[in-house]
DNA sequence: CGCATTTGCGTGCATATGCCAATATCAGTC
DNA sequence: GACTGATATTGGCATATGCACGCAAATGCG
């Protein structure tokens, strides 16, 4: 009965990588805790402290990210007051966003705990493997990959 | 000010699977659309048939998630009946879910537009490093290596 | 048997994520 | 300078994800 479901090497690609992601957000979140932030909000803040000041669409590109995703997701940082989002002068329609003082706080605050999960990350894995996957990630999330998926006909 | 957060090697492990599974997602997603299921859902339907009727436990178990986001997961698939959960004879504590005859259809639906979308994927990446990127997730996501970053001390 | 503990689930709440529609703004045209 | 089309963002809706808490059922113990 439909034992085509079953065969183990169709794994999805997709899937794999949600469990995977699920997995490491987990453990990550675990050891940032102490400190209120997630590993996501972490990473907004890391890219916003990154751009300097970027506008809502660079951030969200530069995150692989739907800009209605991005909106939603600075909500609690703002609440929380480490971002502030205003208006751009020359374009009023682009916003941009920034981090506060406390939030480059919060950051400092965050770095030894991310650094302690990266570390016991890589003591597992490898510290060589950990670089080799993130380059293999980069490539997946590039925006080449995903016109080369899109344009099939496409040639690099 | 504050170069550090500045360093481009100090990239999170976790914030690149984040984006990586965003972009994936969001491909296959497109793919898969015209049968209406998502890579998520699907894969949940997926995780089922291989089980045959396992208890939302053992479900969550082997899909790496958490239960209760499990149960809210299966909510829109029960409303649209391709699955459908009851309770254990044996165990009143326990609910098993089963895959509906119309969850089996939807399935052989999915099935060449998932491997289409698979197929587009491993025409970029390459058909060995995509096996080999799925054994490194596995292994990401396996019980030992949550096991290893929780108790550093653990040896296998 | 009756009770304390353990186990399996669901619910409520909060964040994460994305699509689509609506709104506001800008840029180019006549 | 009003009109048209393109662009930036927000809000509404639906799903995804996880934690804390509460409920029900099974299990162990005296």
């Amino acid at each position: 009965m439909t034992a085509k479901h079953m065969k183990d090497p169709l794994v999805c690609n997709g899937a794999a990588l949600r469990k995977a992601t699920r997995r490491i957000t987990q453990l990550y979140d675990t050891v940032l805790a102490p400190c209120g932030l997630s590993v996501s909000q972490r990473s907004v803040l890391v890219h916003i402290a990154r751009a300097g000041e970027p506008t809502m669409t660079e951030l969200a590109q530069s995150m692989v990210l739907d800009r209605s995703a991005l909106a939603h997701n600075l909500k609690p940082l703002q609440r929380d007051g480490y971002v502030v989002v205003r208006r751009d002068e020359a374009d009023g329609r682009s916003r941009r966003v920034a981090l506060t003082e406390l939030g480059r706080e919060k950051l400092d605050e965050a770095l030894p705990l991310w650094r302690s999960a990266q570390d016991r990350f890589e003591a597992i894995y490898g510290v060589d493997r950990a670089a080799e996957l993130r380059l293999a990630l980069a490539e997946i999330f590039s925006d080449d990959f995903a016109a080369a998926f899109t344009r099939p006909g496409a040639r690099s």
